[in-house]
DNA sequence: TTGTACGCGTTATCAC
DNA sequence: GTGATAACGCGTACAA
């Protein structure tokens, strides 16, 4: 618990000497007093106060991550990404599930920006006529204005750089896959009401089947993006004749849950029913499951990056998107 | 990015009475005086300097976590249990990847420490012969005398508190519960060479098969605690009759491969082979896994508590156990 | 090459 | 009730 004024005494130097030499400054150190320095320090177990430095310095090294769920694999990919080039370039990444909702999100963002974070990443969607939407803008435009980066990993109405893949284009792309391997008669199960990334993956499949002149084979569910939800729409698509040819769920989990729902009705996946998702999170591998690969890593690691290397709150909001690669595995079959 | 000053300032008061309305200090201030301040604060987009604060109370708070990897899911849910105690105590938390190796670990604790965070939680496992245990010891020690409380969610050579769940009893319960189900011969895949994870684990396998004097039926393979490691380990089970009455992973994920790799091999499951894991992650429930539950929700959420609590650097090293339970599910059948 | 002195934004102590 | 002012631990002009 010594600080620095402790170090130079013991050191028999002024804290500014050893200030210079204990944070690589550039300013030129006789060899012989640096030692001395270094030798106080280690002997003190000396560790500098990154709270002191920051206040000074009027910057830190906190990387903010705000997601829906860290138990979620989507968000995890995503923070693993982020703190992967956080901490190789010495930032500390500071971790919040939101749980869906605007109000924590405002809150958790505004902690993060008490602790001066160098940027703060939101990694969840938006929802549609969010009425929070225009307080959580504000927030962030003020946080802005204290200097710091803000990054969106979707499209949302905040006024900063996004970075991230197009989820309309992966689900057109999924679906299109689905009919060029003979399917007509498509079923989607959808994300969870009121979620951007759920109108968007669903725009995507109704655009690729309007597209194809299948818009009368197209079919929605209601469905949500964890197992339950995609085993529970399965299991009201079943029951009622004839069975689609193919199911496409707004994502991999949603996938699984279907997949499992029409094995547990002997219901042959691919023979009978082609199943799909979005995502290609390592559950897709496990069970073989057709979907498509979103670069969720790499906005994670992106957006940290941005952070690093702007900062200045000047960046413009630009838009970067990043490609999506169709992943075709063992619950697709040609019809 | 006003500070106090300012905002006292505009309020036209001292900043030691700007800063009392706007710290909830108890000391009586008139109605009148709070609402201009507030005003002011409000107009000027105040937001404090949780970094200022720290350094005059002398304490922050942050709450720091080591994982191995946080997108391996066991580690995803020791995440999220440390978070939402932490959020609700207005804590932030940080978190940081190790990947099961010491160096990183004691360097991202060294950082947490240079942030002065409240407390920093061991999520992963140690070991054996690990020769960077001191140093790793010594940097925890040094943090404690800083005042930074430590927790361990397994038993390490770390002088700290301990709040971990059984998991070498609970490979002996599920080990019971399969020779309880006529099983004979079990083959146990072992986790990644080295963990003390690992060791454990193989060892209440060993322990239960020896106790029901089975000891000459037991078989353990190299293996790892992803899905490849225990498709490989089942793929080089295979090819060796006879197959065992029963495969053990040291995993949900490694049980995960093996039960995939047995029923590529058109093995029926639990049919000729049934198939058990260890931790009850989320992927256990969709394949219908039998497995045994440890606590790592609460035993993240009981160390954010315990750091919460704990101010001081004084609590004793205690070791806290908590339950496991068997959840028996449809990859195992009686014999 | 080294030292002095100030400021970063708060809280706490003391006086009024 | 309110207001100065001294810390907290550090970086950095500026002076020596």
């Amino acid at each position: 618990m010594s600080s620095l004024v402790e170090v130079a005494r013991a050191a028999g130097v002024a804290v500014s000497t050893a200030s210079r030499v204990l944070n690589g400054s550039s300013h030129p150190i006789s060899a012989a007093t640096r030692a001395r320095v270094i030798a106080a320090a280690e002997r003190l177990g000396y560790s500098p106060s990154a709270l002191a430095r920051a206040l000074v310095s009027r910057s830190t090294r906190l990387m903010g991550v705000l997601v829906s769920d860290i138990v979620n694999p989507y968000f995890s990919v995503i923070a693993r990404g982020v703190d992967d080039v956080a901490s190789r370039a010495g930032y500390v990444t500071m971790l919040s599930n939101v749980d869906r909702r605007t109000d924590i999100e405002i809150n958790r963002m505004k902690t993060m920006r008490d602790y001066r974070a160098a940027g703060v990443i939101f990694a969840g969607s938006g929802y549609v006529d969010d009425p929070q939407a225009q307080e959580l803008a504000a927030s962030v435009r003020q946080a802005q204005e204290q200097g710091i980066q803000v990054v969106s990993l979707t499209m949302r109405d905040l006024d900063c750089p996004v970075i991230t893949s197009d989820a309309q284009t992966a689900a057109y792309d999924i679906t299109d896959h689905l009919i060029s391997l003979g399917h007509r008669r498509i079923d989607f199960i959808e994300g969870p009401p009121g979620m951007v990334a759920s109108k968007q993956r669903r725009d995507g499949f109704l655009a690729c089947m309007r597209d194809a002149g299948l818009a009368e084979a197209a079919q929605c569910h209601p469905g949500g993006f964890d197992y339950e939800a995609g085993h529970a729409a399965t299991m009201r698509i079943i029951p009622r004749p004839p069975l689609p040819d193919a199911i496409l769920a707004a994502n991999d989990e949603a996938a699984v849950g279907a997949l499992n729902a029409l094995r547990q009705a002997h219901i042959d996946v691919p023979g009978q029913v082609s199943v799909a998702g979005i995502d290609d999170l390592r559950v897709a591998q496990f069970v073989g499951l057709t979907t498509v690969s979103l670069p969720l890593y790499e906005m994670g690691a992106m957006a940290a990056r941005h952070i690093i290397d702007n900062p200045t709150g000047t960046g413009s909001a630009t838009t970067t998107m990043l490609s999506h690669r169709l992943i075709p595995r063992e619950t697709t079959a040609r019809r």
